[in-house]
DNA sequence: GGCTTATGGTCCAGGCCTGATCCATTGTGG
DNA sequence: CCACAATGGATCAGGCCTGGACCATAAGCC
């Protein structure tokens, strides 16, 4: 269908996808609005939290300060952000808008819902990449003992994380559970899983954008983060694993269901 | 560090890196080059075969014919690529070029060798994508049947990249040996998950490349590929993945003894 | 031999992005 | 009350990148 021309030996048509997938996913501005737009919705940035002064920012992103303010500037257009000036200033978090669909134009835009093929390919992904994740995480808890004073900051950011979304609002459920699993991801002391993890969280999210979001799950879902939990911090990896694959069976399940 | 002002509660400076890494490693030019040379490096462009023709190329990777244009100029003069004008012409891959370390200048150059910090990074992200990936490859299967029709070419593909890689130079190993892990995992079905497998191999690669190859250990590898072949294509995931473990541990502890 | 066609090779106008500089605002501390 | 410092706000020259047009080359076809 695309190039397979006289290539009879070489190379399945499907890695040299992967070999020319696309260098960039947009512009710069593109990038950078994504970038902390992922952050917000994932809950890494919470309410009233500060960003890092523009300048600095801008550095850590790599891009210019011009195009990260643009970027800054379409998030508190959006009501993610505000903006002060003057010492003590800064880019503060707001609560998360609510997606008021503001009548008229793009009324019924729900964005694509998805085709089953990416539905496919994100969830493969996704438990390879939480499966792993916990594994490890639980795995680095063993080897460490599991009362390792290296454990006692990030189990309290874990067990909080735990608590914020049991008493998480409907609206905010999304991104505690994020969070949840992004706290506990970082045990395993590996930065390059965790940019998978939130990557990969991202995509699922963005499918889950297109169903609605049932109370009868959360229920289920706080029984479940209660499970993984107590495994992962008693270093029991099997059970770990166990716990989250369930856990996990359940979203699938819903997006199979409903996209598909 | 870094920004940890006046945060008390809200979140973790480890969190903060994921979400403020940069948006871009580079120029376009020089993705472009790490991308096609990532692609010859793992085997995935093989000596004789032609590249699509530049403007579709272009198009593909999501830049512009002139940016395109430089980065194969620049393998063109590193030896890796050869074009030829007019009809049936294009743009060929060449034999590896042998890496003569040019007498003069940039004579120690061995790369930087990659701190503890990174090493291990990287491995326990391989550790969980490769670990996955042959397990879903595995699952894959077993659920569409051993023998099923639509498994019959990539079984081909897998076998024959065996096969090459028992027969391989000493100086192609290390694609012959990529080339085969991504045609196991292209099994799963996953699109995402291959580039995130491709990824992992090209840093793993990377820092291989700073220690010598030890003849001992190909040996070794080549009967652990046939366990691993074997276990996936008959669908025992179990196996598969206690395989690819073993497989993976080999280089594993050459890394952490000779870069720590 | 000449035409056609598919490719790489070259050039250019315009836009996005950058890095720098300077301005505007505001809380703190003397 | 005033100077300072830390921030966001604004502007501009220059560079990288893009999309397009056109040229050069070489193989096949009539």
């Amino acid at each position: 269908m695309t190039t397979d021309r006289a290539a009879p030996p070489p190379t399945e048509a499907a890695v040299l996808d992967v070999a020319f997938r696309p260098i960039r996913s947009g512009n710069a501005f593109e990038e950078c609005v994504e970038r902390l737009l992922s952050a917000l919705k994932l809950g890494l940035l919470q309410p009233g939290q500060r960003l890092p002064p523009e300048r600095e920012l801008a550095d850590k992103l790599g891009t210019s300060r011009a195009t990260l303010r643009e970027a800054l500037h379409s998030l508190v257009q959006a009501g993610w952000l505000a903006s002060r000036r003057g010492r003590y200033g800064g880019t503060f978090v707001l609560e998360p808008p609510v997606r008021r669909t503001t009548g008229k134009a793009r009324a019924g835009r729900r964005e694509r819902p998805g085709t089953a093929r990416e539905v496919e390919d994100v969830l493969v992904l996704r438990r390879v990449v939480e499966l792993g994740a916990v594994e490890a995480a639980a795995m680095a808890v063993r080897v460490a003992g599991p009362s390792a004073v290296s454990l006692v900051s990030r189990r309290t950011t874990i067990l909080s994380a735990l608590e914020l979304c049991k008493a998480a609002d409907h609206s905010m459920y999304r991104a505690c559970d994020s969070r949840l699993h992004l706290a506990i991801t970082e045990l395993a002391g590996s930065p390059s899983l965790s940019v998978a993890a939130a990557d990969v969280r991202m995509r699922v999210n963005n499918l889950l954008d297109a169903i609605p979001l049932l109370e009868r799950n959360i229920g289920h879902s706080n029984l479940q983060h209660d499970r993984i939990v107590r495994a992962v911090l008693a270093g029991r990896v099997a059970p770990a694993r166990t716990a989250m694959d369930e856990h996990l069976a359940g979203t699938a399940a819903l997006l199979r269901a409903f996209l598909s």
